[in-house]
DNA sequence: TTGAGTTTTCAGAAATTTCTGAAAATATAG
DNA sequence: CTATATTTTCAGAAATTTCTGAAAACTCAA
């Protein structure tokens, strides 16, 4: 079983990424597979494929889905479960950004918020001031992120471009709250 | 070698979550008490105090250094080197996020470009046209990224304090360039 | 029911990553 | 220089993660 170049660029470089991404390599071409390939695949195609054991197929398989990465698609007259990405690109990314400041940032807030609490923790020792900034930094950024993770596609879009000129933003920021 | 209640928790946590931030759990505890303990500390006093073997801090401590996340610290009549973290919460942030830019980003964007161009990629194909898209996507975010890792600090601060309102930045982004 | 087709599970194998500690290298005071 | 203090290196040990494959579980048409 080959895959042609293309596919098989975007799968061995996924899997390469896969780590950052937050999966393993294998469940980084299996994703990789799904999306860039136009027709669903069951689990015994991935395997032949990508030349990875049928068990771990499924554990991936249930990996992806844990994220909301792939769905299930039936195929007329195949009892076999066949996978397809969860939407384009640009749904994928969202999904996995969700996942990461659930992973990433949740966790580290919580602590700090705990800390803070903490009765044995005294006000303005060194270490407390540096939690403090912390999370007035954390919060910021995770705000950020659940609003934007509010939007349509489309307004997330715009605000990436927007993004590009982030000067002008800042400037038109200006002009209007400083003035008006 | 005790450390107390806040530091401890600071260092198990960020140990734990050292996998997210690019490195490993034995460099995210060296990170965590560079950050949160105010004095400089030599290897000597990180291996004691994380009960690290002398080698593992030695490689930690470079790594953290080619980050750019911690820098040496002369300290008057002793010959050891002692290590701090560079800048506060803010700039180690900042840090963290170019470097993770580089790996996580660049990485992909070069993939794909390279695979646009090449001569057997067949245009219009259904993996070519969601190459596009991936090529599209990453290169927004890569852009708006670089732009922010060039402002000031007290800039962030305003866009990120902005980000906690988006819907206001697109309303403002629409009076704005739309009719004016 | 039954039994062939399909999927999941999971114990242990394999691969990878991280860590140790002793030896080598480097630096500096005297 | 020399002796001592300090740091780095790196081979192999330990820990962790990932993967395999065979057995168990599940599904469904007949």
């Amino acid at each position: 079983m080959n895959l042609d170049d293309d596919l098989q660029s975007c799968v061995v470089h996924f899997g390469e990424m896969s780590g950052h991404w937050g999966f393993n390599r294998t469940v980084g071409q299996m994703l990789a597979l799904l999306i860039f390939n136009e027709a669903p695949l069951n689990a015994d195609q991935i395997s032949d494929m990508l030349n990875i054991s049928r068990g771990n197929v499924s554990m991936g398989l249930k990996e992806l889905q844990s994220w909301q990465l792939i769905r299930t698609q039936p195929v007329k007259d195949d009892r076999k479960t066949y996978f397809t990405a969860m939407g384009d690109i640009w749904e994928l990314s969202m999904q996995i950004a969700i996942q990461r400041r659930k992973r990433e940032i949740e966790p580290t807030l919580t602590m700090l918020r705990k800390q803070m609490m903490s009765p044995n923790t005294q006000e303005n020792s060194y270490i407390n001031n540096k939690m403090k900034e912390s999370l007035e930094l954390l919060e910021m950024v995770d705000q950020s992120l659940q609003q934007i993770q509010h939007l349509e596609p489309e307004q997330i879009k715009t605000l990436l471009k927007l993004g590009g000129q982030v000067t002008k933003v800042l400037e038109l920021k200006d002009k209007f709250f400083k003035k008006g």
